[in-house]
DNA sequence: ACTTAAATATTACGGTTGTAATAAAATTAT
DNA sequence: ATAATTTTATTACAACCGTAATATTTAAGT
């Protein structure tokens, strides 16, 4: 599997915005951060330029403007960083980690029932 | 809610060994952790050094040793770093979470039964 | 009391991150 | 063509991190 790189915590919310938006332009990702986020303009120019260094995003040029796609995969980052949690935290145990959100976010019925219903769901359905 | 203080992915490796062990002197962190780890002792000493300024850790002097106990709880670290996790990368939907792990990590029968009567258990029993 | 050994404290140093400011290049308007 | 404006690029700078090395303090032996 190649390696991803390294997104930091800022960066990440660029690439959020990158995600849902591509292909989207300099100007568009600021304004929509800035309304977000209490950054400056400059800031969020940086942690861009930052993760097309990375190789997290690439751009074309229009003219004067740069509109970015991502280069790396939603899930497969989110997938990625959610397995490292998972073993630095609980030792890769998922049941204990689901254990400790029971516990420590104090679920709903609601919500358990959600998940109840995704753990019954028939995997032979739906799989690839 | 205190606010408990940032404890980096190195340093937590330590704080690990300190809650499983505690008290603990500087040496025995030190002999357990260069054997699960690739780190000079000096590294170690660090790390300690740092968690003591951050306030992760307090110490006694036994004459000439430091035996250090944590200053903040296990699970309480664990589950603020879970809650965090959960928002930003799933936007604090925990079912979106979970059909994460379940797609990436693919999990087994088994783990999905431990899972589901993890959430089938009476939240009546057991509760404060 | 002195020497030695062991423990702790201080200093180092480059990379990453958050957070911008300044500089340069490219367009657009005149 | 120039000037003004807009965009992108370069530079900045402190805190935090990984990773130690060196220095100092303190206890233990002799």
């Amino acid at each position: 599997m190649k390696t991803l790189p390294q997104i930091s915590e800022a960066e990440f919310e660029v690439m959020k915005v990158v995600w849902k938006y591509a292909p989207i332009s300099t100007n568009e990702i600021t304004d929509y951060l800035v309304k977000t986020t209490s950054w400056n303009p400059k800031t969020i120019q940086t942690l861009i330029k930052r993760l097309v260094t990375k190789g997290a995003l690439t751009y074309e040029k229009h003219s004067r403007v740069f509109v970015y796609t991502p280069l790396v995969d939603k899930d497969e980052y989110i997938g990625q960083e959610s397995s490292s949690f998972l073993n630095r935290f609980y030792d890769g145990d998922i049941s204990a980690m689901l254990s400790a959100y029971i516990d420590h976010d104090k679920l709903s019925d609601s919500e358990i029932n959600t998940l109840r219903s995704l753990l019954t769901k028939d995997p032979k359905k739906g799989g690839a």
